[in-house]
DNA sequence: TGCACGATGAAC
DNA sequence: TTCATCGTGCAC
């Protein structure tokens, strides 16, 4: 795990203040990722302010075969930043006014990322967080974020030392009713009893 | 060029 | 259970 850590944000005597995840830690199985994502905190600084918020529940999407991954119906302008590179942020418009961020996941091509649902405020952050629209709502994240680097200076995920995920409860995904045989499958992952999750 | 429908959230 | 609101994908 610590060798997907980057560290950053030396200081002048040397000190290491800072660390995130660079893009070895995406770039493997994406069930993998979005249980280890859990508990790790996003983070987005706009405008001078930083905002962050704990990863409490998330959701996979396997790649074209799974037939609730918006990547199984192909390359398109939508899609486009689902099939490249893994350790960017695939950011879309959903119903017409809210945002959802994913993070794209294995080698450039497999169209796999992991959907953020819910967020446990850290810093700077006052509405509510507690659903894909909602987290994005709060943390500033829209559209011009989409296809962003996540090893950017402003736009990452860093690990919360001495705060990992205790028990982490697995169920169908949400709203993915029309995937047949996929829309059972326990791809969503949240942690135990935490009061940030969307729903229990 | 038109149209049905969402990886949602809130109100009723 | 209904509705707000509009980009996307696909039919025509």
């Amino acid at each position: 795990m610590s060798s997907h850590w980057a560290e950053y944000g030396k200081a002048e005597n040397g000190q290491t203040f800072m660390k995130k995840l660079q893009r070895s830690f995406y770039d493997r199985d994406t069930i993998l990722v979005a249980r280890e994502l859990l508990g790790k905190k996003l983070v987005h600084v706009t405008g001078g302010l930083e905002r962050s918020g704990r990863i409490v529940e998330v959701e996979a999407y396997l790649g074209p075969h799974d037939l609730a991954a918006h990547s199984s119906r192909g390359i398109t302008p939508r899609t486009k930043t689902m099939f490249g590179a893994p350790g960017y942020a695939y950011v879309y418009m959903i119903y017409g006014m809210y945002y959802c961020m994913n993070v794209v996941t294995e080698p450039e091509g497999h169209a796999s990322a992991v959907l953020l649902r819910a967020l446990e405020p850290v810093q700077n952050v006052w509405g509510k967080t507690n659903g894909p629209g909602l987290l994005c709502q709060a943390m500033g994240i829209d559209k011009h974020l989409n296809g962003h680097d996540l090893s950017s200076e402003n736009f990452y995920v860093a690990p919360m030392t001495g705060d990992e995920p205790v028990s982490i409860i697995e169920r169908p995904r949400i709203g993915v009713d029309y995937a047949g045989p996929w829309a059972s499958k326990p791809l969503r992952f949240y942690m135990k009893d935490n009061p940030f999750v969307s729903r229990r």
